[in-house]
DNA sequence: TTAAATTAAATTGTACACGATTTAATTGTG
DNA sequence: CACAATTAAATCGTGTACAATTTAATTTAA
């Protein structure tokens, strides 16, 4: 069926389109694979990935507005709304519009929510054993990843 | 508020739960944002990052079963069906019942989706310029999520 | 040879992601 | 002061992800 010339300029092209090829592929499918890894985990702590990225945010600073979760995880707002709604749904947090300028919802840690982290302290040394690499492999990946993310997030955002 | 002895034994685990010390959140973030990245490249071929992750397969393999795209992606049915439903009623493929075998449905590039390729050749390089990386930092990346992604698959499936 | 086990795919329900729009509060400027 | 512009967050619609269940076809084994 493909019938082309050899010298067909787009067979360079067309070669670059190979999945495994793609850095791209690479991260989306480790990214993936990486989450299932943790789900079992936080599934004993009853939460969700992106939730759990929430309640790490939390537990370094409570009492912070959602607008810095969404900088800090560099999620939307479509995103955060509900599942903070969620995690106040589960008694972990509370939601309150900041009285100086009403915009705002500060999220604010509960008893409950502050708790918690005591369970979670061991799900990173459990995740590590579990993903087969050494600690130093994991630090150097986890600092390129880092430095691949900024640089897409500010070609992303200079644009004004 | 967190009155804690210096030689709290939880401090230690605490520690590690900072959300910058997290190689999972530099990958899903990092994940997250080359998705963003490749979004207007795709919304040109009228493809989600996902279906064109369909498309390479089919490009390379035409004529598949959806296992075999579950395979290579590592994504489940419940992404896939609904996932080339939308890209046969794009008209890019056909989804038809193995005559041999009537549970497995064969995928096949119609004209059209064939046809895409040509439209996708420049996606690689014009992501791999927008990322502000050199092929070979994007290349010793791949290599290691590629590692990454298959041991954390092996530990994720080695389990009957 | 058919009933149990297995397999391929679909379906269902929950939870993200995110662009686009909307709402409500605050700020800036004439 | 008033009113346009800005900002923070919520809402809406589409498209993933995936566990759990279901359906239908094929294999296996009693």
């Amino acid at each position: 069926m493909p019938e082309r010339k050899s010298s067909d300029q787009s067979i360079a092209g067309a070669d670059m389109l190979m999945l495994d090829r793609q850095m791209c592929f690479a991260l989306y499918s480790a990214s993936l694979a990486m989450t299932k890894l943790y789900k079992p985990l936080l599934a004993e702590l009853g939460l969700t990935y992106p939730q759990y990225l929430v309640m790490l945010v939390l537990w370094e600073t409570d009492g912070i507005r959602v607008s810095t979760l969404k900088e800090r995880l560099y999620l939307d707002y479509g995103t955060l709304t509900p599942l903070v709604k969620r995690l106040e749904a589960h008694g972990l947090l509370v939601r309150q519009r900041s009285p100086e300028d009403e915009r705002q919802v500060i999220v604010s840690l509960t008893e409950k929510g502050q708790g918690l982290k005591e369970a979670a302290a061991g799900v990173p040394q459990r995740v590590a054993g579990a993903s087969g690499c050494s600690l130093d492999e994991l630090e150097g990946l986890k600092t390129e990843l880092c430095a691949l993310r900024n640089r897409l997030h500010s070609h992303l955002t200079e644009s004004a």
